[in-house]
DNA sequence: ATACTTGCAAATTGTTTGCATATGA
DNA sequence: TCATATGCAAACAATTTGCAAGTAT
């Protein structure tokens, strides 16, 4: 469980490891990831509703800060969470259709990268690459749906 | 003058030329772009203080759609707007001290992904890379501070 | 003439804060 | 004990809409 490293890096920020911390930390480390806030109070509501939207809110900008959850914005503009994976670099595909994320690695991407900065005289902090389409399974069923009709 | 594309598409639309569109039109167009709404409102309140903040909004807005001008969302969750160049594509270096954004274009990048989509069974339509880090001159400005002190 | 446009005010949405009360270390 | 956390309500900012009056075609 994440809970031990929680635990241990609040506590090193002289922080409270409280019961709605922790309730909200296992809610959102076990889900798909890519939520809105919106969608993570949900989920919490679902289970104690006692909860209220701000505790959410503010929780998700502390592990964010711990180090245990990553920020990302899409071309929506929706502000979304990702429990953090240390180390490794990713980035998305994401269907216009369905709407679904799909994470990607890709090594020759980061080495562009670092030659596109080069030649500009920029250095490097972090990039963010998105694709946009249409994922598998939705473009199966637009063709299914057009040999319907 | 692209007043002229700007009567062609809009009277396709059926909508109307009106003078606050045309003259939101010049200040964008020859704008250094990447501006937000209330960046180009100032603008044009500079010009014309008679015309409304909703006008500007709803005429970039239109011209998004007539394929004038192009949204973009950074990382800071800001709406943006820019020229539209046609045909070529273009990705961004965002330097996070002073703001600047440069764009580039990088023929590889736009390869590189064909295959990550076509590995992920993906339609593209299209994509988005932004590289965040230090534009030369602030990384310039740094050194010089740190020297001095 | 009439459908489209404007600009104000007001609604909406997503995010953030103030504060009195409750609680973990 | 006492600084930190909670949850409500309310502030905020950015965006979007309703509507009466004005305007281009």
């Amino acid at each position: 469980m994440e809970t031990d490293l929680f635990k241990t890096r609040i506590s090193e920020e002289g922080l409270k490891a409280t019961k709605q911390r922790e309730e909200i930390l296992n809610i959102f480390m076990t889900s798909s990831g890519h939520q809105n806030l919106a969608q993570i109070y949900a989920q919490v509501a679902k289970i104690n509703p006692k909860i209220g939207y701000t505790t959410v809110y503010r929780t998700l900008k502390l592990l964010t800060h711990l180090g245990l959850a990553t920020q990302r914005k899409f071309a929506d503009g929706e502000t979304r969470y990702e429990p953090a994976s240390e180390g490794s670099h990713h980035d998305h595909l994401i269907c216009l259709d369905c709407g679904k994320i799909i994470e990607f690695e890709d090594q020759t991407l980061e080495t562009l990268q670092n030659g596109i900065a080069r030649r500009h005289r920029f250095k490097i902090s972090h990039h963010r690459m998105e694709i946009y389409g249409c994922c598998e399974e939705c473009h199966r069923k637009k063709r299914m749906g057009r040999r319907k009709s």
